[in-house]
DNA sequence: TTCCTAGACTTAACGCTGTTAAGTTTCGGA
DNA sequence: TCCGAAACTTAACAGCGTTAAGTCTAGGAA
């Protein structure tokens, strides 16, 4: 037959269509700017064509958000690999940090902007699994730095550290998206600036004495240490 | 005469009552709530009598935010009157997020949003005045800390460390607001997780070695080192 | 007292938004 | 040849911020 198959196979590049169209006016104007009567104006289909491939305009975009969030995921894979979950840790925060301002408008919608509980069974993003969702990873991480005895010793808890770190990049990040044009802030450079909030939380959480060096002899001396 | 002033004192009131109907949708309902149709059915005016008090709906919601927000200054200008830079600055964190947690509209308006660059001069608050502009009690606090030869040597910018600790409380402040109801975060107690957020801020700022604890003699103790 | 003008306010409308109900077109299968 | 389902369009609704034009009121001047 083939038939049903090629219905199948128009349908979806229609949906693709629409998605592209909404990334385009997405990034380059943010989210008030994707209009459904202008993603049919780019794509020449009526305005109401799209109800039929997504249920509403939120649907269109949080579509679009996930699928391209997957590339935060895949740089998370290889950060992954690092041994030491400080180094890890640090990484992580580097990569989150320069994601999000590669991508403000996705940054935005995902974790500025309040949201009816987005739906995880509609969502590409598998919730909990460390190479897609990123807040698992950090999750992971510093309950491998705690096992570890990495941390001051009242820091016993890996969602509450997960949290603090957490919270010290999306700050920047959100408040340099925010308040990047507001005279009354001397904004340090981007790459000094995260770099000092990452080292200050990781000075931070650290239990004293740890050498926070980021070279792998530290590393392994301080896994040894660790077992014993 | 005093015939000017009644017409002046009459319409100062209309633009009291717009701003109350104002407030009232917004603290309820957030930003979208309001619109210019319910504020004036509030007050049982006409939409259109709105702009003859106000340029459009987003200076209605900025004086609005304004006035609410030098609430947050007096309660600075009582936590300026802590000697101890550090111990200010645990103050002045943990204000700064009761605030934003009580007032979660207003916060999100001021500093989660992104604006055409506010016009300062037809603001109420003055930038650059610590007992006004939270910022610039921040920045305050983290130069006299910096001159104290409290913190670490490598953070020897006063503008950096503000920023830091501002990052901080805001991340965790708003990725509260936006992410309260998320699943897959077991968001600890409120009060638990800002003071570790604070804690982690401080102990990652400070100079090694320097007792981290909320002491009168500590600080004294410090202030005289500081001079030697 | 009568007329004029300034200011406060309203009515009606414009162009925009997301969304829906109803109608049209197209095309494979019986 | 006709049917039915799917894809798509047209027209419309209710809402939004905002504006142009008109009305109404009341103090000041003649």
């Amino acid at each position: 037959m083939g038939l049903k198959e090629r219905r199948v196979r128009e349908k979806e590049e229609v949906r693709g269509k629409i998605l592209d169209a909404a990334r385009e006016l997405f990034v380059a104007e943010g989210y008030e700017a994707v209009t459904m009567r202008k993603i049919a104006q780019a794509i020449e289909y009526s305005p109401t064509a799209i109800y039929l491939h997504f249920r509403d305009k939120e649907a269109v975009i949080n579509a679009l958000c996930d699928t391209d969030f997957l590339k935060l995921a895949t740089r998370f894979r290889k950060i992954a690999e690092v041994a030491d979950p400080i180094e890890r840790l640090r990484a992580a925060g580097l990569a989150y940090a320069d994601f999000a301002m590669r991508h403000p408008n996705h940054y935005r919608l995902m974790f500025m902007t309040p949201h009816p509980p987005h739906s995880p069974e509609e969502s590409v993003i598998e919730v909990g699994n460390r190479d897609q969702d990123a807040y698992a990873f950090v999750l992971w991480t510093a309950g491998e730095a705690i096992e570890q005895g990495l941390l001051r010793p009242e820091l016993d808890d890996a969602e509450l550290v997960a949290q603090i770190v957490w919270s010290a990049i999306h700050g920047w990040v959100s408040l340099r998206m925010t308040k990047c044009n507001e005279p009354w802030v001397d904004w340090r450079p981007q790459k000094r600036s995260i770099a000092a909030v990452i080292e200050v939380s990781v000075r931070g959480i650290l239990r004293p004495g740890t050498p926070a060096v980021s070279a792998v002899s530290a590393t392994t001396k301080r896994q040894k240490r660790a077992k014993a």
